[in-house]
DNA sequence: ACAAAAGTGTTAAGAATACACCCATGT
DNA sequence: ACATGGGTGTATTCTTAACACTTTTGT
């Protein structure tokens, strides 16, 4: 096929998708329909082709495999390549792994659809392959991009309140934090600023709606943590 | 040659071998042979078949095309996979991009050499491909180690002055450092430890050689920098 | 009036920065 | 004796961490 009787190795993309569901950071993960791990949850992942980029791929794969909308993932970022000689029963394979964050991701239904359903990362179920290796290493990356980037907004909506804002760093760090030096800190950071209107609901004070300075990923002057 | 006609994409692996020559940063370069660019320099790479991993690859290609003892690397590191789709003219390919950091490193002449050489970060020649903009990638990624892990041994001898540590630090950095502060801050990181040898080298007071704790890499408990 | 979450400031400890002189050696 | 790089301490500023009560609303 190519010169010289080259024969490259299978080529794959793997997808962490995560999005904050109740407070907790939850994984998009799909019941796997074939063998190898048939019936065994995995991450939403599949070929890459020729001529096909790898981004390309996750964007399909998702599409049709987990009924995402990959244009409602406000980040994406590709984590790692993994080796999987002898490990993959198909052979050689290299699999590209990506990161995608958003924010009130739906899950449509279709006839390709392979049972996607998130889950929260503190309670996942056994998983094909490495997965649940692959898993923790974007957690890691995305705890870290928390500390130096903005990266939090790809979680959150365009408006919310500081406290949702608290909430959803102390769901990826896994660590309560001091709510009054959380507020200084995200304030001097120059991350987010005021709008003037207000969020009611419940029975209690409104809470001031604030929105990000920029939606799209930066490094911050200094650490958030 | 897969079941249902798959094709994968070429996969390729790309080295950015540093390694520090008289006190600057260098980067490891090939002077291509043929087509595409050739004549040009570029970083020592090539094809990764079937059944060969990817750090595999690596390593054959640095031995065979650019005469390196692989051996001597204390630290390699996946850097990133670049699609590189309508930009090889060799057709779609995606290329995974490792980082290697040695301490005198040798080049070996052999007949598969591709005239291999060291140059300095801040006087490159032209570069095939966006072969410059994956070394600026490379160097980021060293300078961000650097400040929360202890990469640095990987480019140093086992012995070593802190003046020899600090000048590594600033080649890296691209800046200077205060020498009370950086013995300090290097000292309270419990990177390293006095032996108590000394280094005479010059008409000066002879300097005390330390050694690093660990020679795996590990993540510091506070940032270098 | 009570329940529930929003909002707010001060103090103490630790880390980062800025800065200048003496020491040990070879020639 | 001098030139060369090795080695050392303190004061200031900034950052982090710990900590509890008042405000605004709905019921």
């Amino acid at each position: 096929m190519y010169e010289n009787g080259y024969v490259p190795p299978i080529l794959t993309v793997d997808n962490v998708i995560f999005q904050i569901i109740d407070g907790h950071l939850s994984v998009l993960l799909i019941k796997r329909s074939q063998e190898p791990f048939k019936g065994i949850y995995a991450l939403p992942g599949g070929y890459c082709a020729a001529g096909e980029t790898t981004r390309a791929a996750m964007g399909r794969i998702l599409e049709t495999k987990a009924g995402i909308d990959v244009t409602k993932l406000k980040l994406t970022e590709q984590l790692y390549s993994f080796d999987t000689v002898a490990r993959d029963p198909r052979g050689h394979a290299v699999s590209i792994t990506y990161m995608g964050l958003g924010k009130d991701l739906m899950i449509h239904d279709s006839e390709t659809v392979q049972s996607p359903e998130f889950f929260r990362l503190s309670d996942l179920p056994k998983l094909a392959y490495d997965h649940k290796a692959i898993i923790k290493y974007a957690h890691e990356r995305l705890q870290s991009k928390l500390s130096y980037t903005n990266a939090v907004f790809a979680l959150l909506d365009q408006f919310f309140t500081l406290t949702q804002l608290q909430t959803v760093y102390e769901a990826i760090l896994c660590r309560r934090l001091d709510k009054r030096n959380f507020r200084k800190k995200i304030l001097t950071l120059d991350l987010v600023h005021d709008t003037n209107e207000r969020l009611q609901d419940g029975a209690h004070r409104p809470a001031r709606l604030f929105r990000f300075n920029k939606q799209a990923l930066e490094s911050l002057s200094r650490n958030f943590d």
